[in-house]
RNA sequence: CGGGGUGUAGCGCAGCCCGGUUUAGCGCGCCUGCUUUGGGAGCAGGAGGUCGGAGGUUCGAAUCCUCUCACCCCGACCA
């Protein structure tokens, strides 16, 4: 057992805090809920980056940069829009030594300064669809911070399409929806549930809002990315008018959608154990460390020379890795420093496995060695694992919510069980707010999401809360 | 903003209640050397702090008083 890391039992939320900082994810900063992401964190992101910023390309988007302050006046111009960020935004107010005309804001989400430079650029149905991408850092003045899931600023990507009809801008929040679904499962091996927000849940100035969910190991419920239809709101707000086939005048459809560092968040709550971080093989930039084992001097230099051997079937395959030839700590303090550090594959090699002509292999997530493995395919076998790992990590986080999933027709029973053993409540629900609000207050469970799948869904019956008739089910949760 | 907690060496802490033998101590880490190395090594030597900040009480303050700052955790708000 790691002797740095709180057990998930005793405290979960000082277990996820303490694999954070003791896998070198990320550390805190000098100012209140910011965070600095450290190497091992950010090379998870530029994963996701790469990653992502293929589907993106795939699927006919740009990437742009949009400056990180905008005027005051354009953040007002969407009612919803401005009540929903003005309490936890920043705002600049001096420049230069002296007081602005205009105050500044840092941007909460681009919607604003993206639509008002649309505005210049659409002139006609040919000048649709755009279709644009953008990776930057957002600043949300949020009462309480948590590395990775909330800080006041986070790395994110903000898509921001504008089109000449609602059913494309429609197919295209949809479209974006199961990109992000897909790289959940893919490469996050998480398993997510797709729907949409109620009203009460949805993005401050969009038509609605749908999501993706995922289930963490305290049975959590986090969103995990969002996509949003926002119709002709911010059209109107800046004005962003074409002429259509017939020489009409119309406004342009939009949508957002975005995914943030905050998947880093959910990568570990989902997978990682008492021993530290656990990576899913296609997050991990390095798939494989190689720890030798030597006595004497004489027997490193024949360890290392071996070795070489191995890195050259790793290179074969084209496998990164790190060879740990440190000489002032024994094995077993790198067996379990690379477990925090959640690199999937182990390699360890000795004299007794170079008499054999053999490595020893060890898997993350199963904690499990497989002894003799003949050096000629370490490569091979090494890929092998790494696809398995992945596999299994999906398949367990996909078993476990299953486990914590619950049909629930009794409110009394409802309550029971929110508190224990929590998970996914998927109940009937009258589309009414108050209903809503209601569970909310006295289970502190939210709507999660109103799900596409039909399995959940099912067909009409009866509000968990009132009683009365109700078109489907709905996911509850308690969340982050 | 409400509740709780913490600020003493790079990290984790003790000392504070009952001011003075403390030149402020312990564990981990760090440096040097030797022995070690198949699950977080051992011994020896060494470097490193003025006790979050300001003010006050006192012959004397890490310790008592006042003010202040910061951070963490739990809630209300949120990707």
């Amino acid at each position: 057992m790691a002797e740095n890391i709180t057990s998930r039992a005793e405290d979960y939320s000082k277990w996820y805090t303490d694999i954070v900082l003791n896998a070198k994810l990320a550390d805190y900063s000098p100012v209140k809920g910011c965070m600095i992401i450290r190497p091992n964190g950010y090379a998870i992101w530029e994963k996701m980056q790469a990653a992502l910023d293929k589907m993106f390309k795939d699927t006919g988007h740009e990437n742009a940069y949009f400056p990180i302050m905008i005027p005051e006046s354009f953040m007002k111009k969407e009612a919803e829009h401005v009540e929903g960020f003005s309490p936890e935004c920043a705002i600049v107010t001096i420049g230069g030594g002296k007081e602005l005309e205009e105050r500044l804001y840092l941007r909460p989400t681009s919607e604003t300064i993206i639509w008002s430079t649309y505005a210049k650029w659409i002139m006609s149905y040919r000048d649709l669809p755009i279709l644009i991408n953008q990776w930057a850092n957002i600043i949300r003045w949020e009462m309480r911070t948590r590395l990775f899931l909330r800080t006041t600023e986070f790395l994110w990507q903000e898509g921001h399409t504008a089109h000449s009809n609602a059913p494309e801008a429609e197919e295209e929040v949809s479209r974006m929806l199961n990109v992000y679904a897909e790289f959940a499962e893919k490469f996050i091996a998480l398993p997510v549930i797709k729907g949409k927000k109620t009203e009460s849940e949805k993005f401050a100035g969009a038509i609605y809002t749908v999501c993706i969910e995922a289930m963490m190991q305290d049975r959590k419920a986090l969103q995990s990315g969002t996509s949003h239809y926002l119709g002709q709101n911010f059209a109107k707000a800046f004005d962003v008018t074409f002429l259509n086939q017939s020489g009409e005048r119309e406004l342009a459809y939009a949508t957002s959608w975005g995914v943030s560092t905050r998947l880093i968040g959910a990568l570990i709550m989902a997978h990682s154990d008492d021993n530290g971080l656990v990576l899913p093989p296609k997050l991990a930039t390095v798939k494989a460390v190689i720890v030798p084992i030597w006595k004497s001097d004489e027997e490193r230099n024949i360890v290392l020379e071996y070795c070489k051997k191995i890195e050259g079937y790793l290179k074969e395959k084209d496998i990164n890795y790190k060879l740990d030839d440190r000489d002032q700590y024994k094995p077993g303090y790198k067996f379990s420093d690379w477990e925090m550090q959640g690199i999937p594959v182990r390699i360890e090699v000795g004299p007794k496995d170079i008499q054999k002509n053999a490595v020893v292999l060890f898997r993350r997530d199963t904690m499990k060695k497989e002894f003799g493995i003949p050096l000629e395919k370490t490569g091979e076998e090494v890929l092998k694992l790494l696809d398995d790992i992945q596999n299994n990590l999906f398949n367990k986080a996909l078993e476990f919510r299953k486990e914590f999933t619950f049909f629930v027709n009794d409110y009394e029973e409802f309550k029971k069980k929110i508190e224990d053993p929590g998970g996914f409540l998927v109940s009937h629900w009258c589309e009414s707010p108050e209903c809503e609000e209601k569970v909310k207050e006295e289970t502190k469970a939210s709507i999660r999401c109103i799900p596409f799948d039909e399995e959940l869904r099912g067909s009409d019956g009866k509000c968990i809360v009132c009683g009365k008739p109700a078109p489907g089910r709905v996911v509850f949760a308690k969340a982050y």
